[in-house]
DNA sequence: AGACGCATACATTCGTGTATGTAAATTGAT
DNA sequence: ATCAATTTACATACACGAATGTATGCGTCT
């Protein structure tokens, strides 16, 4: 503790980030006291209130870190042109998983977002930023769709707005469960079979709802 | 507020039950105050310390009310011979889903749930009876694929162990983001048709896994 | 006459936010 | 380059509100 320049400082922020996810996973975001999170990074609450105006504003900062890598995924899939639209859904669905599958800190954030964090009021900016994120990712899929349906990789009748909502549910469900026991089966083995099951569905059986969308 | 019989301690309870439910969904389950479920009931805390022992139990009781209707689903489908595994299988899904589309409070439930609470040491025993709960249905639904494979309604080599994995997850990412957004789309109609996709993968293409389970 | 079903009152703990202290680091002027 | 002046990057101390659990009171039913 004999130097304080400005990258140590950013070493600071980064281990009070690391220490709120450990944190945050292991008590819930609500029952975290933010006396526990400077206690684990070697610091004291005095530094947190340095780095950031309140717990929600740590919570966004940990969310944020933690979603670049997928993120940076899907922007980058955006700006390529796609030749094979329905490969492209699927790499993409299939790098999500093998990120959760391979990554612990991916694995910790997940279990905090889905099964260790309470969604109201007072996290409303994080709130709206998964909402934007969610929004724009299924889009952007549902645009894959539609190419495929009209490259002919897809039946035309296929009801595009349903198939993406699908897979991603599916997508969802593979995660918000896995997290909870990663010991149950191997899923950066199993991802691609799983995969393949639901687009194989949509290719043999796509989905039409009755009522329009 | 002239009677105190035992009847209506018992409404009592339910009142505290259903407001519980509400200020849960709309303030998250830990920033809930017993004083706020309480005034919702038209009673005071002293109310809720007579029936409940604290916030956890009152939870837990939440749940279990919740669950009921759709666990008894289950049962009644374990005890009842099944000619057509894939179909009840079916079936099975298929009420989850309307169940959730129809009725208001088994949406408030599954908001509450999935978005709006922390299942931390605080909630164990809530947490110990969901693992009970999704162990059995998931060992439930995985016998009813092997009888539809022993039937002959799957391929062999299906892998019914992933094959349930992949539905049960399935089934919850649907619950999952259909609750955010129930306007998005008219799940009641749509159910049927996103299950059969999900089937007709499973008898085109079963998930296989490299390694075993 | 108890036991039940709550309401009321009280004390206590607990975490937060802010105010203040402070040593090191950076800046700017010479 | 030197040296004050200022800012950075925290640590420490404090005061406040808020929610909990319990203790007690009180009318009603059995």
């Amino acid at each position: 503790m004999v130097k304080k320049t400005r990258e140590d400082a950013l070493a600071t922020r980064d281990a009070l980030l690391t220490a709120a996810l450990q944190v945050f996973r292991e008590r819930g975001v609500a029952h975290t006291r933010l006396a526990d999170v400077a206690a684990r990074a070697g610091v004291t609450r005095g530094a947190i209130y340095w780095h950031f105006r309140d717990k929600a504003e740590l919570f966004a900062a940990v969310c944020e870190r933690g979603t670049l890598p997928v993120e940076a995924l899907l922007a980058e899939a955006s700006r390529t042109v796609q030749r094979d639209p329905l490969a492209t859904v699927k790499q993409l669905a299939l790098m999500a998983l093998k990120q959760l599958a391979g990554h612990a800190d991916t694995q910790a954030m997940f279990d905090v977002i889905f099964h260790k964090c309470e969604f109201t009021d007072e996290l409303a900016p994080v709130v709206a930023r998964n909402d934007a994120d969610r929004a724009a990712c299924l889009s952007q899929v549902q645009a894959l769709f539609d190419q495929a349906v009209a490259a002919g990789q897809l039946p035309t009748e296929t009801d595009t707005f349903l198939a993406t909502h699908g897979l991603h549910a599916y997508m969802v469900g593979l995660m918000h469960e896995w997290v909870l026991t990663p010991d149950s089966y191997d899923l950066d083995a199993c991802a691609e079979p799983l995969l393949d099951t639901y687009l194989a569905g949509l290719s043999q059986r796509p989905p039409r709802c009755p009522k329009p969308t």
